[in-house]
DNA sequence: TGACATCCTCTACACTTGTAAATATTCTCG
DNA sequence: CGAGAATATTTACAAGTGTAGAGGATGTCA
Protein backbone atom coordinates (compact mmCIF):
# COMPACT_ATOMS: atom_id res chain seq x y z
CA UNK A 1 0.00 0.00 0.00
CA UNK A 2 2.93 2.02 0.92
CA UNK A 3 4.57 2.24 -2.43
CA UNK A 4 8.26 3.90 -2.36
CA UNK A 5 7.37 7.45 -3.11
CA UNK A 6 6.74 8.54 -6.29
CA UNK A 7 9.21 11.37 -7.87
CA UNK A 8 8.75 12.96 -10.91
CA UNK A 9 10.97 15.26 -13.15
CA UNK A 10 9.43 17.89 -14.93
CA UNK A 11 9.64 15.85 -18.19
CA UNK A 12 8.01 13.09 -16.72
CA UNK A 13 5.36 15.15 -15.38
CA UNK A 14 4.54 16.22 -19.23
CA UNK A 15 4.34 13.08 -20.59
CA UNK A 16 2.62 11.08 -17.53
CA UNK A 17 -0.15 13.66 -17.70
CA UNK A 18 -0.51 13.64 -21.72
CA UNK A 19 -0.87 9.64 -21.10
CA UNK A 20 -3.24 10.18 -17.81
CA UNK A 21 -5.39 12.50 -20.57
CA UNK A 22 -5.77 9.67 -23.67
CA UNK A 23 -4.75 6.02 -22.19
CA UNK A 24 -3.89 4.04 -23.75
CA UNK A 25 -2.19 5.70 -26.44
CA UNK A 26 0.59 5.38 -28.75
CA UNK A 27 3.97 7.01 -28.71
CA UNK A 28 3.40 8.95 -31.76
CA UNK A 29 0.24 10.30 -30.38
CA UNK A 30 1.91 11.44 -26.97
CA UNK A 31 4.44 12.80 -29.09
CA UNK A 32 2.18 15.19 -31.01
CA UNK A 33 0.10 16.31 -28.00
CA UNK A 34 3.02 17.09 -26.65
CA UNK A 35 4.53 18.71 -29.40
CA UNK A 36 3.79 22.52 -28.97
CA UNK A 37 4.38 22.99 -25.47
CA UNK A 38 7.51 20.95 -25.37
CA UNK A 39 8.55 20.87 -29.23
CA UNK A 40 10.00 17.00 -28.17
CA UNK A 41 10.63 14.80 -31.07
CA UNK A 42 9.73 11.62 -31.70
CA UNK A 43 12.73 10.72 -30.03
CA UNK A 44 12.72 12.20 -27.31
CA UNK A 45 9.34 11.56 -26.18
CA UNK A 46 10.06 7.38 -26.95
CA UNK A 47 13.03 7.47 -24.61
CA UNK A 48 11.20 9.06 -21.89
CA UNK A 49 7.92 6.97 -22.12
CA UNK A 50 10.30 3.82 -22.30
CA UNK A 51 12.39 4.89 -19.34
CA UNK A 52 9.25 5.65 -17.28
CA UNK A 53 8.25 1.92 -18.17
CA UNK A 54 11.39 0.85 -17.03
CA UNK A 55 10.37 2.91 -13.61
CA UNK A 56 7.46 1.28 -13.05
CA UNK A 57 5.47 4.86 -13.77
CA UNK A 58 4.05 3.52 -17.11
CA UNK A 59 3.24 -0.06 -19.03
CA UNK A 60 3.68 -0.89 -22.19
CA UNK A 61 1.68 -3.41 -23.92
CA UNK A 62 2.93 -4.24 -27.88
CA UNK A 63 0.36 -4.69 -30.07
CA UNK A 64 1.66 -5.86 -33.50
CA UNK A 65 3.88 -2.52 -34.59
CA UNK A 66 2.51 -0.04 -32.32
CA UNK A 67 3.37 0.31 -28.55
CA UNK A 68 0.15 1.02 -26.55
CA UNK A 69 1.12 3.41 -23.18
CA UNK A 70 -0.96 3.17 -20.15
CA UNK A 71 -0.39 4.78 -16.50
CA UNK A 72 0.73 2.17 -14.05
CA UNK A 73 0.35 5.26 -11.56
CA UNK A 74 -2.84 7.24 -10.49
CA UNK A 75 -2.28 11.09 -10.70
CA UNK A 76 -3.55 11.08 -6.93
CA UNK A 77 -0.32 9.46 -6.14
CA UNK A 78 1.84 11.47 -8.18
CA UNK A 79 0.43 13.96 -6.65
CA UNK A 80 0.78 13.18 -2.94
CA UNK A 81 4.31 12.00 -4.08
CA UNK A 82 4.84 15.32 -5.45
CA UNK A 83 3.32 16.77 -1.99
CA UNK A 84 5.11 14.40 0.55
CA UNK A 85 8.64 15.52 -1.06
CA UNK A 86 7.79 18.74 -0.39
CA UNK A 87 6.02 18.73 2.85
CA UNK A 88 9.38 16.23 4.57
CA UNK A 89 12.18 18.60 2.78
CA UNK A 90 11.00 21.99 2.30
CA UNK A 91 8.61 21.62 5.71
CA UNK A 92 10.33 19.85 7.89
CA UNK A 93 7.07 17.82 7.70
CA UNK A 94 5.00 20.40 9.04
CA UNK A 95 1.73 20.59 7.78
CA UNK A 96 0.05 23.57 8.71
CA UNK A 97 2.97 26.22 7.97
CA UNK A 98 2.71 24.64 4.60
CA UNK A 99 -0.43 25.60 3.49
CA UNK A 100 0.37 28.83 5.07
CA UNK A 101 2.71 29.77 2.26
CA UNK A 102 1.01 28.29 -0.14
CA UNK A 103 -1.94 30.32 0.20
CA UNK A 104 0.12 33.30 0.74
CA UNK A 105 2.07 32.44 -2.42
CA UNK A 106 -0.52 32.10 -4.82
CA UNK A 107 -2.79 34.62 -6.22
CA UNK A 108 -6.07 33.25 -5.08
CA UNK A 109 -9.43 34.43 -5.66
CA UNK A 110 -12.14 35.08 -2.88
CA UNK A 111 -13.86 31.80 -4.23
CA UNK A 112 -11.19 29.79 -3.67
CA UNK A 113 -10.69 30.97 -0.13
CA UNK A 114 -14.43 29.85 0.21
CA UNK A 115 -13.83 26.71 -1.39
CA UNK A 116 -10.75 26.00 1.19
CA UNK A 117 -12.77 27.07 4.24
CA UNK A 118 -15.21 24.39 2.95
CA UNK A 119 -13.04 21.86 2.72
CA UNK A 120 -11.37 22.23 5.90
CA UNK A 121 -14.87 22.09 7.66
CA UNK A 122 -16.25 19.06 5.96
CA UNK A 123 -12.70 17.33 6.85
CA UNK A 124 -13.34 18.52 10.60
CA UNK A 125 -16.19 16.21 10.43
CA UNK A 126 -14.74 13.17 8.79
CA UNK A 127 -11.92 13.44 10.96
CA UNK A 128 -13.78 13.00 14.37
CA UNK A 129 -13.44 9.83 15.67
CA UNK B 1 11.93 40.54 -7.90
CA UNK B 2 10.60 37.52 -9.94
CA UNK B 3 14.17 35.19 -9.69
CA UNK B 4 13.71 32.64 -11.94
CA UNK B 5 12.04 30.04 -9.60
CA UNK B 6 14.48 28.52 -7.17
CA UNK B 7 14.18 24.50 -7.42
CA UNK B 8 16.56 22.19 -4.93
CA UNK B 9 17.39 18.51 -4.77
CA UNK B 10 17.27 16.87 -1.39
CA UNK B 11 20.92 17.04 -0.82
CA UNK B 12 20.49 20.48 -1.21
CA UNK B 13 17.78 20.90 0.43
CA UNK B 14 19.84 19.74 3.50
CA UNK B 15 22.77 21.48 3.33
CA UNK B 16 20.46 25.15 3.01
CA UNK B 17 19.28 24.18 5.92
CA UNK B 18 21.84 23.57 7.80
CA UNK B 19 23.44 26.65 6.70
CA UNK B 20 19.99 28.58 7.39
CA UNK B 21 20.42 27.31 11.34
CA UNK B 22 24.41 28.65 11.67
CA UNK B 23 24.99 30.86 8.55
CA UNK B 24 27.62 32.12 8.54
CA UNK B 25 29.30 29.20 8.80
CA UNK B 26 32.35 27.06 7.36
CA UNK B 27 31.95 23.77 5.83
CA UNK B 28 33.48 21.85 8.52
CA UNK B 29 30.57 22.45 10.59
CA UNK B 30 28.08 21.91 8.25
CA UNK B 31 29.59 18.76 7.39
CA UNK B 32 29.47 17.92 11.01
CA UNK B 33 25.90 18.91 11.45
CA UNK B 34 24.43 16.79 8.58
CA UNK B 35 26.52 13.98 9.55
CA UNK B 36 24.33 12.16 11.75
CA UNK B 37 21.67 12.18 9.07
CA UNK B 38 23.83 11.69 5.85
CA UNK B 39 27.07 10.60 6.76
CA UNK B 40 28.22 12.78 4.21
CA UNK B 41 32.47 12.91 4.44
CA UNK B 42 34.21 16.46 4.50
CA UNK B 43 34.04 15.81 0.81
CA UNK B 44 30.88 15.52 -0.01
CA UNK B 45 29.50 18.42 1.66
CA UNK B 46 32.07 20.45 0.66
CA UNK B 47 31.37 19.86 -3.35
CA UNK B 48 27.38 20.42 -2.69
CA UNK B 49 28.52 23.55 -0.65
CA UNK B 50 30.30 25.09 -3.53
CA UNK B 51 28.78 23.71 -6.45
CA UNK B 52 25.29 25.66 -4.42
CA UNK B 53 27.33 28.63 -4.84
CA UNK B 54 27.41 28.26 -8.11
CA UNK B 55 24.47 28.21 -8.70
CA UNK B 56 23.55 31.21 -6.28
CA UNK B 57 22.25 30.07 -3.80
CA UNK B 58 24.92 30.27 -1.01
CA UNK B 59 27.50 32.82 -1.14
CA UNK B 60 30.84 32.14 0.21
CA UNK B 61 33.46 34.61 1.43
CA UNK B 62 37.13 33.51 2.11
CA UNK B 63 38.84 35.00 5.36
CA UNK B 64 42.33 33.34 5.34
CA UNK B 65 42.06 29.57 5.04
CA UNK B 66 38.89 29.03 6.15
CA UNK B 67 35.68 29.92 3.76
CA UNK B 68 32.58 31.14 5.10
CA UNK B 69 29.35 30.43 4.01
CA UNK B 70 25.68 31.97 4.03
CA UNK B 71 22.73 31.77 2.11
CA UNK B 72 21.71 33.83 -0.72
CA UNK B 73 18.13 32.90 -0.77
CA UNK B 74 15.37 32.57 1.96
CA UNK B 75 13.98 29.89 3.38
CA UNK B 76 10.75 31.36 1.95
CA UNK B 77 11.92 31.77 -1.36
CA UNK B 78 13.23 28.18 -1.08
CA UNK B 79 9.88 26.80 -0.33
CA UNK B 80 8.35 28.82 -2.45
CA UNK B 81 9.99 27.50 -5.29
CA UNK B 82 9.44 24.23 -4.31
CA UNK B 83 5.41 24.85 -3.65
CA UNK B 84 5.66 26.81 -7.17
CA UNK B 85 6.93 23.72 -9.37
CA UNK B 86 4.47 21.34 -7.17
CA UNK B 87 1.87 23.57 -8.43
CA UNK B 88 2.46 23.80 -12.00
CA UNK B 89 3.00 20.61 -12.72
CA UNK B 90 1.03 18.12 -10.17
CA UNK B 91 -1.62 20.33 -9.67
CA UNK B 92 -1.86 22.44 -13.48
CA UNK B 93 -1.71 25.51 -11.13
CA UNK B 94 -4.95 25.08 -9.80
CA UNK B 95 -4.60 25.75 -6.15
CA UNK B 96 -7.69 24.54 -4.28
CA UNK B 97 -7.23 20.57 -5.42
CA UNK B 98 -3.32 21.11 -4.11
CA UNK B 99 -4.55 22.03 -0.70
CA UNK B 100 -7.40 19.58 -0.60
CA UNK B 101 -4.78 17.29 -1.50
CA UNK B 102 -2.70 17.95 1.12
CA UNK B 103 -5.02 17.75 3.61
CA UNK B 104 -6.43 14.13 3.04
CA UNK B 105 -2.35 13.15 2.86
CA UNK B 106 -1.33 13.84 5.32
CA UNK B 107 -2.32 12.19 9.23
CA UNK B 108 -3.18 15.41 10.27
CA UNK B 109 -4.49 16.66 13.74
CA UNK B 110 -7.49 18.71 14.80
CA UNK B 111 -5.68 21.18 16.06
CA UNK B 112 -4.15 22.00 12.43
CA UNK B 113 -7.32 22.42 10.97
CA UNK B 114 -8.13 24.89 13.80
CA UNK B 115 -4.91 26.59 12.54
CA UNK B 116 -5.68 26.39 8.85
CA UNK B 117 -9.42 27.17 9.27
CA UNK B 118 -8.00 30.12 11.22
CA UNK B 119 -5.51 31.49 8.33
CA UNK B 120 -8.00 31.13 6.11
CA UNK B 121 -10.21 33.50 7.90
CA UNK B 122 -7.32 36.06 8.26
CA UNK B 123 -5.90 36.11 4.42
CA UNK B 124 -9.99 37.26 3.82
CA UNK B 125 -9.30 40.05 5.82
CA UNK B 126 -6.14 40.66 4.11
CA UNK B 127 -7.44 39.95 0.54
CA UNK B 128 -10.17 42.35 0.73
CA UNK B 129 -9.31 45.01 -1.96
C1' DT C 1 6.78 -3.90 -57.14
C1' DG C 2 8.53 0.00 -55.56
C1' DA C 3 8.38 4.65 -53.30
C1' DC C 4 6.61 6.84 -49.36
C1' DA C 5 5.05 7.37 -44.85
C1' DT C 6 5.11 5.47 -40.21
C1' DC C 7 6.80 3.64 -36.47
C1' DC C 8 10.46 1.28 -34.15
C1' DT C 9 15.21 0.22 -32.17
C1' DC C 10 19.86 1.52 -31.12
C1' DT C 11 23.24 4.51 -29.88
C1' DA C 12 25.01 8.87 -28.32
C1' DC C 13 26.23 12.78 -25.87
C1' DA C 14 26.44 16.64 -22.75
C1' DC C 15 25.03 18.03 -18.27
C1' DT C 16 23.62 17.29 -13.50
C1' DT C 17 23.73 14.89 -9.15
C1' DG C 18 25.51 12.12 -5.38
C1' DT C 19 29.54 10.64 -3.50
C1' DA C 20 34.33 10.73 -2.38
C1' DA C 21 39.56 9.63 -2.60
C1' DA C 22 43.98 11.67 -3.17
C1' DT C 23 46.78 15.28 -2.52
C1' DA C 24 48.23 19.80 -1.07
C1' DT C 25 48.41 23.71 2.20
C1' DT C 26 48.53 25.66 6.61
C1' DC C 27 48.56 26.25 11.57
C1' DT C 28 50.24 25.08 15.89
C1' DC C 29 52.59 23.23 19.60
C1' DG C 30 56.34 20.84 21.70
C1' DC D 1 62.13 23.03 13.20
C1' DG D 2 59.15 19.13 12.43
C1' DA D 3 54.90 16.38 13.01
C1' DG D 4 50.10 16.24 13.42
C1' DA D 5 45.70 18.35 13.03
C1' DA D 6 42.57 20.96 10.34
C1' DT D 7 41.36 22.77 5.91
C1' DA D 8 41.32 23.18 1.21
C1' DT D 9 41.84 21.93 -3.91
C1' DT D 10 41.64 18.73 -7.60
C1' DT D 11 39.97 15.03 -9.95
C1' DA D 12 36.83 11.12 -10.66
C1' DC D 13 33.18 8.34 -11.55
C1' DA D 14 28.66 6.09 -11.84
C1' DA D 15 23.70 7.16 -12.40
C1' DG D 16 20.29 9.85 -13.91
C1' DT D 17 18.26 13.40 -17.25
C1' DG D 18 17.21 15.93 -21.39
C1' DT D 19 17.53 15.59 -26.09
C1' DA D 20 17.96 13.44 -30.41
C1' DG D 21 20.06 11.39 -34.95
C1' DA D 22 20.65 7.21 -37.88
C1' DG D 23 19.03 3.56 -39.73
C1' DG D 24 15.77 -0.59 -39.90
C1' DA D 25 11.02 -2.66 -40.49
C1' DT D 26 6.42 -2.47 -42.21
C1' DG D 27 2.23 -1.04 -44.27
C1' DT D 28 0.05 1.21 -48.31
C1' DC D 29 -1.16 3.05 -52.50
C1' DA D 30 -0.43 3.77 -57.37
Amino acid sequence: MNQPLIELTGAEWAIIKAVWEREPCTAPAVQEALFAETRWTYSTARTLLDRMVGKGLLRAEKQGKMTSYRSAVTREQAQRGELLYTLKHAFNGALTPMVQCLIESGPLKESELDALEALIKSRKKTAKK
